[in-house]
DNA sequence: AATGAATGAGCTTTCATTCAT
DNA sequence: CATGAATGAAAGCTCATTCAT
C-alpha cells in the first residue's frame, strides 16, 4: 500500500490508526472488526480499505510508528547522558516514562509479543535496544563498574523490570508516580552492581 | 460444566486440553478453532461441548490447571526453605524452572495477561504469589536484611525479571541453562539489597 | 474436502451441486453467489462450506462429473462400434446427443473454456476425447480408408462442429431433432473423406 | 455515453479499450477490477467513467469495435472472390486468419458467447454472417454445386470447425501455419461437397 | 477532463455453537 | 457419550460507482 495521499488523505489514516489503537488496546485485537472501526469514525468501510491492505497491516503500522516514537525518545534520552551508567539510567527512565504515558501503545506491544505474525517486527527493535543497551554494560564492565556477566542477559533483566512494572502502573496496583522509576532505577542499577565491592 | 465424569471421561477431557494448549500456544487463541481441536483429536464437535461449556471456559480451565501447578510447584520450593531470603531463592528459582519447563503454558499465560476474559483469573493468582513474597520481602526488610522499600513493587520487580528472562529463554534468545536462573536470581537479590545498608 | 459423508450428506452434497449447475448455468458462475445456491435450497449458508472447500472448488466438481458421464457415454458408444468408421460416427452421436440432453452441463464446458482456472480439468479430459479419435483416424489413414492428414486436427475439427451445431440447438437457432445429427455426422465423415481418392 | 470526443479524449478512450481489452482476455472480465484498468493506466477512476457508464458498456464496446474490424475483413475478402464457393473459402480463410491475428478479442468473443448480457450484440454480428455465408450456399446447392441440404446448419458446422481450430491454435495445441487454415478448408469444403455426386 | 477519496452493498468464508440421530 | 450435519451471525475484504475538489 504505497499510496500517495493528499493531505486530506494523511489525516484520514492518522484518524484510523488513532482510533484503532484505542481499540485494540481496550477490546483486543482480534474481538475488533474493521467494521467497529470505521463505524466508530462515521465513515464507509471501503475508507479502510483504501489506506490499509488489511487489519494485520493497519496493527503492523501501529507498531512500527509506536516503536519509532519510542525509540525516538530514548535515543534522545541516552545521548545526553555523561556517562555510560548514566546512559543506561536515562535510558531506563525514558523508557518506563513513555510506556506509562502510552498505555494503549503498550498493550498493544504486549499483545504483539503473543502473537508470531507481529511479533517479528517488534522483536527486531527490541533488540537493537538491547544490544544498546548491551555494548554500554559490557564497556562498564571492561572499566570494572560492574561485576562481569552476560551484558544481553543483564539488558534483558533490565527490560523485564521495566516492563512488568509499567503493567502494574496501567493495572493500577501501582501508582504512576516517580518513585515507581526511581524504584525501578535503583533495583536495575543494584542488580546490575552485583554484590557490592568490598570496602 | 460440574459434570461427573467416568475414569474415560476424565482421559478424554485431559486430551482435549492438553492438545488444546498446544495449539493455543502455537497457534493462538483467537485463530485456533474448536474444529480443529476435535478434528486434530479425532473426535466429533460434540465431544468438545460435552466437556466444555465453550472454547473461554476451556482457555480457562487450562490456565487454572496451569496456575495450580505452579504454585504447587512453589509452595513445595519454599515450604523448604531455611530463612526468608532463601525462601525468595527457592521462589524465584523454582518459578523459572516450572515456566522453562512449560513453554505452553507460560505462553498462554502471556496471552491470556492481554486479554481481559481472561485476565481476571491470572491475576487473582498472580497477586497471590506476589503477597506471599511480599511478606517475606517485609518481614526481611523489618529484619534488617534489606533496605526498606515498597515490598510490592519490589516483587514484581522480581516477577517482571524472572518472567521476561524465561520468554527469552523460549525466543531461543538465552539459552535454557542454569546459569540464567543462577544470573537473574544474582541480579535480584542485588536489586533488593540495594545500596548496602550501613551498619 | 475427504470429509467421510453419511447418506444424508451425499444427498445434500448432491443437492447442492444440481442446484448449483443450474445456477451457474442460467445465471453464470460470477453473478451466483454461494448465498443464492444455499437460500435456494433452504438451508444454511454454513453447510455449503461443509462440502465444498468454495465456490471454485464446487464448480470444478459439477465439471468433472458432467466430463466422466460424457466420457462414459461415448466409451460405451464406441465400444459397440464394428469398423473404425464406425466407431468414430458413433462418438460423434453419443457427444451430441449427451449435449443435447445436458444444456446445463454443456454451458458450464462452455463458460470453463474461457476461464483459466477451470480450464485445466477440462482440456486433459477434452485431449484422451481427441487422442481416442486421433488414434481411430490415423488407423483408417493407414488402412486407406480415408486420405492422409494431421489425425489431432481433424479431430478437433470434428469437435468443432460437434460443438457449436449443439450450441445452435441450445440457443434455439436449430432444432434439437435427429437431423441436425445426421447433417453433422454426414458433414463430418465427408470432411474427413475429403476428395474422393482416384481409383 | 455520446460524448463528443477531443482528439486527446479519442486516444485515452482508445486506450481504456486496448488496456481492458488485453486484461479481459487474460484475467477474465469478472475478475478484472475497473481499478485495475485504471491503475495499469496510471489515471484516476474518474477518467474510466468519463468515457464509459460503467464496466459492461466498456465491453460491450471492445466487442462491437472487434466485431466491425473483422466484418471489415470478411466483407474484403469476399468481395474479391471470383465465385460464390471462392467466396465461402475467401470468407472462411479471412476469419480464421483474423482470429489468429486477434487471440485477445478471439477469447472476448468465446467468454461473451457464455454471458447473456453480451451474448445478444455479438449473436447478431455471427447470424449476419452465417445468412451471409447460408444465401451463398443455398446459390450453389440451387445451381447443383453441393448437395441439397440445410443451408442454415452447414454454416455453423463452417463457423464451428473454424472457431476451435482457431482455440487449438491459441492454445498451443496446433501450429499457427497456413497449412491448419488448409486443413480446415479442406475438411469444409468436402464436407460442404458430402457424398461426390455420381457422374 | 481528471483525481483521489469515499460509499456501502454484497461477496466469500469462518466459526462457535446446537441438535437430531 | 459421540457423531456428523446444520445454523447463521459476523468477519474480512472487494468493487462498481459516485462525488467533491
Amino acid at each position: 500500500m504505497d499510496r500517495k495521499l493528499t493531505q486530506r488523505g494523511e489525516e484520514r489514516r492518522g484518524q484510523l490508526m488513532a482510533y484503532a489503537t484505542q481499540r485494540f488496546a481496550q477490546n483486543g485485537f482480534h474481538p475488533t472488526s474493521v467494521a467497529e472501526i470505521t463505524e466508530g469514525l462515521g465513515v464507509g468501510k471501503g475508507v479502510f480499505y483504501w489506506y490499509f491492505d488489511s487489519k494485520e497491516e493497519l496493527l503492523r503500522a501501529i507498531l512500527a510508528d509506536a516503536q519509532l516514537d519510542l525509540r525516538r525518545r530514548q535515543r534522545a534520552a541516552v545521548s545526553g547522558a555523561a556517562s555510560p551508567s548514566d546512559g543506561i539510567e536515562a535510558g531506563l527512565r525514558a523508557s518506563m516514562e513513555w510506556s506509562i504515558e502510552h498505555p494503549d501503545y503498550f498493550r498493544l506491544f504486549q499483545f504483539a509479543a503473543t502473537d508470531d505474525r507481529f511479533n517479528g517486527g517488534l522483536r527486531k527493535g527490541e533488540q537493537v535496544a538491547v544490544n544498546d543497551a548491551a555494548k554500554v554494560l559490557s564497556a562498564a564492565m571492561d572499566a570494572g563498574e560492574i561485576p562481569d556477566g552476560d551484558a544481553t542477559l543483564l539488558s534483558h533483566a533490565l527490560l523485564g523490570v521495566n516492563t512488568h512494572l509499567v503493567q502494574q502502573v496501567h493495572r493500577g496496583v501501582l501508582d504512576a508516580t516517580d518513585d515507581v522509576i526511581d524504584a525501578a532505577v535503583s533495583f536495575c542499577l543494584h542488580g546490575l552492581l552485583g554484590r557490592p565491592s568490598p570496602r
